[in-house]
DNA sequence: ATACGACCTCAAGTAGCTTGAGGTTCAAGC
DNA sequence: GCTTGAACCTCAAGCTACTTGAGGTCGTAT
């Protein structure tokens, strides 16, 4: 008897693989209420339902986004009253906000550290300068 | 006798501030190791030099930065011993690496979720549609 | 029969701090 | 000289989102 797990009812590490995460993630999930606790087998494997890795995709895909767990929490919670696309729109819509934050904040980091290398390379020369500009650029505010 | 701190040497609260951090934030990097330990008064209260301050602010400019405590620690490190400028300029230009692939990422994570909000707008037409899109569209990978 | 991978639970570790409890010390005003 | 209130002290625990490890069971292929 081998057909206990039908085609769509997938064993915990066969429902990370698909959701592209680990077997002790999917269980972490369940732990803290995220994902909805599963079937067991008799013998005490988790068996996970189509459904339930659709649930799990969607979990990875929001923290892939940079989404925090209460943030996902919150989603699901407006996915499961039926049209309330608003609300699912605005928390996406203050996610990508936060994005383009992020990403204006990590570009001026780069520059600035662009500077401090050219600054680095024109000025120690050779590799040596006992007075390199790295650590006093570092230590400015900028 | 008010004048114990010289005009160079600084409680932590003047110490944490000239960094722009938290009083325990900085008492965190002396227990880990990354400040160095600094003097006290008879009544055990912490004193701070200029150079422990300019640590500390080289320190706090690079967690802005984004890196890690122990690039952190390498990179004091490599200052210690003199004219190490290429280590400095090696470990900086992995860092600018690191941002650029990190702003990159984060760029595409912005893009899907753009596509996702229009979508939604275009299908869920008056905020209310019982098949919004947001859900399927989180739950693909992409 | 035996090996081996996948599963189980429970506990502790990770980063980089923050927060809280409970208690001194300092500087200023009266 | 006394009191108030801010700033300091230590030690312990909490936070996020997991990962890692110990020690054991289950399933299946040979």
């Amino acid at each position: 008897m081998e057909a206990v797990f039908l085609h769509a009812e997938l064993t915990i590490g066969r429902a990370a693989r698909a959701a592209g995460c680990t077997v002790p993630t999917v269980r972490y999930y369940e732990e803290i209420g995220l994902l909805s606790v599963v079937n067991r087998t008799a013998s005490g494997h988790r068996v996970y339902a189509h459904s339930t890795v659709e649930q799990l995709k969607l979990i990875r895909r929001c923290r892939d986004f940079g989404m925090a767990i209460k943030d996902i929490n919150a989603l699901i919670a407006v996915s499961t009253s039926p049209a309330e696309c608003d609300a699912a729109l605005a928390l996406i819509n203050e996610h990508r906000g936060n994005l383009r934050d992020r990403i204006a904040e990590l570009k001026s980091l780069e520059r600035a550290l662009a500077v401090m290398a050219a600054r680095c390379e024109a000025t120690c020369v050779g590799g040596a300068a006992p007075c390199c500009t790295i650590y006093s650029d570092l230590a400015e505010s900028g």
